[in-house]
DNA sequence: CAGCCGTCAAGAGCAGTGCTCTCGAATCGG
DNA sequence: CCGATTCGAGAGCACTGCTCTTGACGGCTG
């Protein structure tokens, strides 16, 4: 069903890549509140009506601008993971969180976009859930494989979470069966702190503080891999 | 000098004054991007070009917000951590945790301002750094507080922090005097793990996975007071 | 007391935004 | 080939931030 169907269809759909392109060039330039229907239409030789035969509203193509950058951040993380030995856990977590902020650094408007605040009156549709747990399955997988090679043995700190906290451990599970409640708990902390540090990193408030930041993301991720007990 | 000068200068400042409760008002009710001059000076019974006789511009507007902000987060964290008596340093810390969600949570968008996504162009004045660093100090305050009591034994765990971080950790150590680098960095770990909880919550990460938030929160501070070493 | 200068509200206007509607032309399917 | 669908273009609405000018008011000074 990729096979050209009418002459119409084809140059719609290369249309809207075109679209996607550059909005997601505007995007990454002037970030998501520059984004502009105009703008982009005037790029692209068209009048501005003419977008909305390709994309209903502005939300609908911040969705898909969205998606995409799930995709890619989800996507880096996984071909971060796959490099590292199966085995040698801290190496992957830590690999994983490298991804995580060299893309976010890369792409700081896009992960502004994913990770900041959210844009008041847009409603997130169901289709960005699924890209967007891609690099949390990622992380799921991670701490999986190490409690089913016995490799997980957080060192006695945290107090055991409270019974309430049960159901949600359980939700969470779905992405890493198998580890205690106290084990999602730590990943819990594991995964907030990557993404305040990457976030506070990003969004300024490391500014005139911390200078060597490559540097302290390292150690505070090694840090945290500790916290949750890779023996490796 | 707050005697009142002239007539004039009474009515000014009082203008000023209704100015930016408005815009505080709707700063809470639709967000950074919603707040228009143009719908503030209507309420007001004005003209939307005489607004600029007291704000050269949206940004000025903006900037007295976020300074306000900062001051009111402050002075939560502030108040929160003096209801504990000086050497509860476990208390005082979760204490000032809750304030800063408790608050969050009462103030998204003032939150959102904050600590998330940077608004593009626009540049923060220094009249901010001030405020900015108010609850900030109050961490550093229990820490140091701890430090000096001796009370501060932070489990071995993390590997010593590589030396290029001395440097930072000596600007770290003008809010939190007498603390080692080790302990500087576990502060940093835990410092965003703080608001890289509460973004997440606030932002909608945990949409649909965790439900009892205000316990995982507890939970996960407490395990970051751990990681910090108060021993109480 | 008179004059003058600074401050102020108001209005018009510019350039930009998202979005809607209509109209004529191009294209597709039967 | 012809009707139905899709499309681009244009005008228009209601907004936004911001600028400039105009006329009136206020307070300070000669």
């Amino acid at each position: 069903m990729n096979a050209s169907r009418t002459a119409r269809e084809r140059v719609r759909a290369e249309l809207i890549r075109e679209i996607t392109g550059i909005a997601r060039r505007h995007l990454a330039t002037d970030g998501a509140p520059g984004l502009s229907l105009r703008a982009v239409a005037r790029e692209m030789g068209m009048v501005s009506s003419a977008i909305y035969r390709y994309f209903p509203s502005r939300d609908d193509l911040l969705t898909v601008l969205i998606v995409d950058a799930y995709n890619a951040i989800g996507e880096a993380v996984e071909r971060a993971d796959a490099t590292r030995p199966r085995d040698d856990f801290t190496g992957r977590w830590l690999a994983a969180c490298r991804a995580v902020r060299e893309w976010a650094l890369a792409h700081p408007h896009e992960y502004a976009l994913l990770y900041g605040s959210p844009v008041p009156g847009y409603r997130a549709p169901e289709d960005t859930i699924g890209p967007a747990s891609r690099g949390t399955i990622v992380y799921g997988r991670i701490l999986a494989d190490a409690q089913r090679a016995g490799r997980l043995s957080p060192p006695p700190m945290c107090p055991p979470p409270p019974a309430i906290l049960s159901q949600d451990a359980e939700a969470v599970r779905s992405v890493m069966p198998g580890v205690s409640d106290d084990v999602v708990a730590r990943a819990l902390v594991a995964w907030t702190g990557l993404f305040g540090m990457v976030s506070f990193e990003l969004f300024g408030q490391f500014n005139s503080v911390i200078e060597h930041r490559a540097e302290l993301f390292d150690h505070n991720m090694t840090c945290l891999a500790h916290l949750l007990g890779f023996s490796s």
